[in-house]
DNA sequence: CCATTCACTTGTATTATGCAAGCCATCCTG
DNA sequence: CAGGATGGCTTGCATAATACAAGTGAATGG
């Protein structure tokens, strides 16, 4: 480990420790786990807005794990959180501009992995 | 004791188990974690082809981590281990064609990233 | 030789994730 | 308006991933 930088540790918008300075970096400390992305992904690409209809995504999130990841993205400005006017017994997850604008990075993202996936041979035998 | 892969479920491609049939969640299940692309990063945009140059990452990667995360790339086909020639003692890890691609959504990425963190205000108080 | 470099491996502590269950406020039905 | 169903979580606990320190063994260099 040689990441000891001198003194004060970078910081995020919600006050937490950086790694480093660099972009990439920054931003899978956001999304840089195995559930903040596919939760992005349905939320953006799958117009599900509401807990329910997340926890139903294809993979199987768990609900504490929804939970988390759905503070995580508020608190950093990735979705806004509001109250259903016809159902309040539910919430709305709306993505702001800072979440739609990863739409690119995703579709790059899906499109390396269709064509990866394509490519890889299922091992014989 | 990690790099066991009999009990573990972590699933991917090189005839491991999927989690769904959506590209992005395949993407993800091969660098779908804290470590991997940043990895990735360092081999495809800063040229860094040995284990103790990829061990000097700013964030301050662990051995076993890395090791692990070596490992994984190779089975997945994304790095080939070759031995140096000028110090046998080496290993040079070469990214594959199927890991160049993946540069395109490196900078995407990396757009994103340094574009939000710009976005972002520290908290004031 | 013999210390040093290099690429790991191993052991253990800490953290994240997965699963089941429980909780509480709001509907809906009768 | 009681009693159950629904929605959105929280909690407890088991397992997996990660962090950190230390050790191993094969080159190399002097």
């Amino acid at each position: 480990m040689q990441a000891k930088k001198s003194a004060t540790p970078p910081s995020t918008a919600s006050g937490e420790s950086r790694r480093s300075s660099c972009p990439i970096s920054f931003a899978l400390e956001i999304f840089g786990d195995r559930w903040t992305l596919l939760v992005l992904r349905d939320l953006l690409l799958k117009s599900r807005t509401r807990f329910r209809e997340l926890l139903a995504c294809e993979e199987g999130i768990a609900t504490n794990i929804l939970a988390d990841r759905l503070k995580r993205l508020e608190r950093r400005g990735l979705i806004r959180k509001e109250r259903d006017r016809e159902d309040s017994r539910q919430f709305v997850y709306q993505p702001t501009e800072r979440a739609v604008s990863l739409v690119p990075m995703l579709l790059e993202m899906a499109t390396w992995g269709a064509r990866t996936n394509a490519g890889m041979h299922v091992k014989p035998g």
